[in-house]
DNA sequence: AATATATGAATGAACG
DNA sequence: CGTTCATTCATATATT
């Protein structure tokens, strides 16, 4: 099936945005950046081992286990005036992504349970934050979001023409939506 | 592309610089090991903690720090490739003015179609770029409006709806322990 | 060059 | 569920 975000697609106003990788080579490519997620999660596993026995090191483990943001944004951010919203930590994100890509339907109530606990175990998290986070992914997965950042550095010519922007046939009325809007 | 800004710059001048990746794919790659990079920095971080009071394992360390400073990662940098995004022309700039001084709502789906297509002509634009730049346009009119004295005067109040500073009775917490779903 | 500001883009949460 | 809002992040530009 379809890999997330992997879909690159003209936006139909006579750019030329094609898919050059195939689904397949996306996917070998997801596979070896999932080997290195295991690595790193193992690895996680062995520093919370080794910093368990070191009661001052104890903490490092957590910090580990909760990266919220960067430490400069961290020092700026005040406790009592914390952050209001949810973000999810860079392993907690993996999780989901990987949920994600096994099925794309909405979890129900009880895999949502499940699921925070996991996460739980890599950051705060609760399941409304869950609940969300899938329901955004799956919305904005429609809509594609082909912002097609050109490259607009070519500085000799600029010679850039307008590409004949073949006009597809659309469905008169009932075209789908390939707007980031409706 | 924006023509301000753009002349002489390009990733590499002289380097030829094929596209093989589509904008999207790229950026999916990109985040996936921007995440990684994440984790990377952390495990350093607690590396460097842990050898600080266990000289035998420095060495452990400088290997860790060695990946950590990958090339590609640029390193520390959580990027491979600075994204570039999009910069309107004073032309459009002014379009877009306008058309937001008509009516400064959310326009509908078919009216950002039209506005990237009239803008198109005066540059590289597409219509996630329209959507953003209104979507911004008015949220910081409101936080501009908020930020004033409550006492607002509606000087210029022609067409625009008063804008109300009714903050949302959003949570203080970073997260929710109940589901919105039953 | 380093810092500050402006602003395009991303996204968690809320609304209907 | 689709859309919108509010906030944050990242980068282009301006300033020193």
């Amino acid at each position: 099936g379809g890999e997330a975000g992997a879909e690159g697609e003209g936006v139909g106003e006579g750019i030329l945005c094609v898919k050059v990788m195939t689904d397949e080579q996306m996917e070998v490519l997801r596979r070896q950046i999932a080997i290195y997620s295991t690595i790193c999660e193992k690895l996680v596993e062995m520093h919370k081992a080794i910093t368990a026995h070191h009661d001052s090191l104890a903490a490092l483990g957590m910090r580990v286990a909760g990266i919220y943001n960067d430490p400069l944004m961290a020092s700026g951010n005040n406790k009592i005036t914390g952050r209001q919203r949810w973000t999810p930590t860079a392993v907690q994100l993996q999780i989901l992504e990987a949920m994600f890509n096994q099925s794309n339907g909405m979890p129900s109530k009880q895999k949502i349970k499940e699921i925070t606990v996991e996460l739980s175990q890599h950051g705060q998290i609760s399941e409304s934050n869950v609940y969300n986070w899938f329901q955004n992914r799956r919305a904005r997965l429609k809509r594609k979001h082909v912002a097609s950042l050109p490259s607009n550095t070519e500085s000799e010519a600029e010679a850039y023409e307008e590409i004949v922007n073949e006009k597809k046939p659309k469905s008169n009325q009932s075209h789908h939506d390939d707007l980031p809007i409706n």
